[in-house]
DNA sequence: CAGATATCGAGACAAGGTATCAAAACAGGC
DNA sequence: GCCTGTTTTGATACCTTGTCTCGATATCTG
């Protein structure tokens, strides 16, 4: 939808291309693959949608997609990791339909304070964090997806 | 030093056994190895100093000790996974060090009032969470270790 | 187009686990 | 202690999620 820019430029190559790296054909797919999944997706099933591709090229991409962010990868309760289309662009959580893999965004001003407020709990001088939030989503909860 | 109760024994090898669960030589080496980790430690670090004790075996303790909710894994930024013995029982986090490896935990009521007040901002029912804080403790700051 | 460089695909390798299955250890009744 | 049924174990194969190597290709620049 508003994944392909006016150029008909996929957003996820132009986020490389600023960063220096070429637009090749194995990028064009894999961010097509990606551009075209619904929800948030694993890198196997990238690979498995593009045969043509290889699976180490396949890895690559999402890593320069990550480095670049504009690709996001999130874990579930179990581990799995997921990647994700990223929306925006400052620093942000994520929340994660268990259910059927749904990966939202979200800027919650009051999570970061209350980090800050917690430099005095902990022991040592906070470097970073990681939070996520796993819901089941409306779609879901309605019965779209069992 | 608290990891043993009166009776000699592990709270870890007691928290399987309130499971109904047996306490086996290789299952007390494990914890005897686990007891004797200043900070958090990974499955193969404990491998490596049980030789006569089965890879398999190690990583199925492991799970136990889980799953009994006297041992706690996290993972640190790059996702490698760690486990902590668990001193409290309640829900906590867990800040982890860096440098070291330390993991301490924390409950930051502040932050479960966030997660509740976050129910309205998030799509959907919130299921859970995961939350790690990462951090250079106090001891490495003071360059005990570099 | 040619050369320099970036990227690619195949396949080996790695980390962190899990599945299988025959053998050993264990607990409880005698 | 011995018998017997159940748990647990260790060896090994396998799985998932990636990364590394390296010769072959593709891409950009001039
Ligand atoms: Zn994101
Ligand atoms: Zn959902
Ligand atoms: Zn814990
Ligand atoms: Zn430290």
């Amino acid at each position: 939808m508003d994944s392909q820019n006016g150029n008909g430029r996929s957003d996820l190559l132009l986020a490389i291309e600023d960063q220096g790296h070429r637009s090749t054909h194995a990028r064009r797919l894999v961010a097509e693959a990606i551009e075209a999944s619904a929800e948030s997706f694993t890198a196997e099933e990238i690979c498995e949608q593009l045969p043509s591709v290889g699976r180490a090229t396949v890895y690559r991409t999402l890593k320069l997609f990550l480095s670049a962010d504009a690709l996001c990868k999130v874990a579930l309760p179990d581990g799995a990791p997921r990647y994700a289309v990223d929306t925006g662009g400052r620093h942000h959580h994520h929340s994660i339909c268990t259910n059927c893999g749904a990966v939202n965004e979200f800027r919650a001003s009051t999570v970061e304070r209350v980090l800050r407020a917690l430099d005095r709990e902990v022991d040592g001088e906070i470097t970073g964090h990681r939070m996520e939030i796993f819901v089941r989503c409306d779609k879901c909860l309605s019965g779209a997806v069992q």
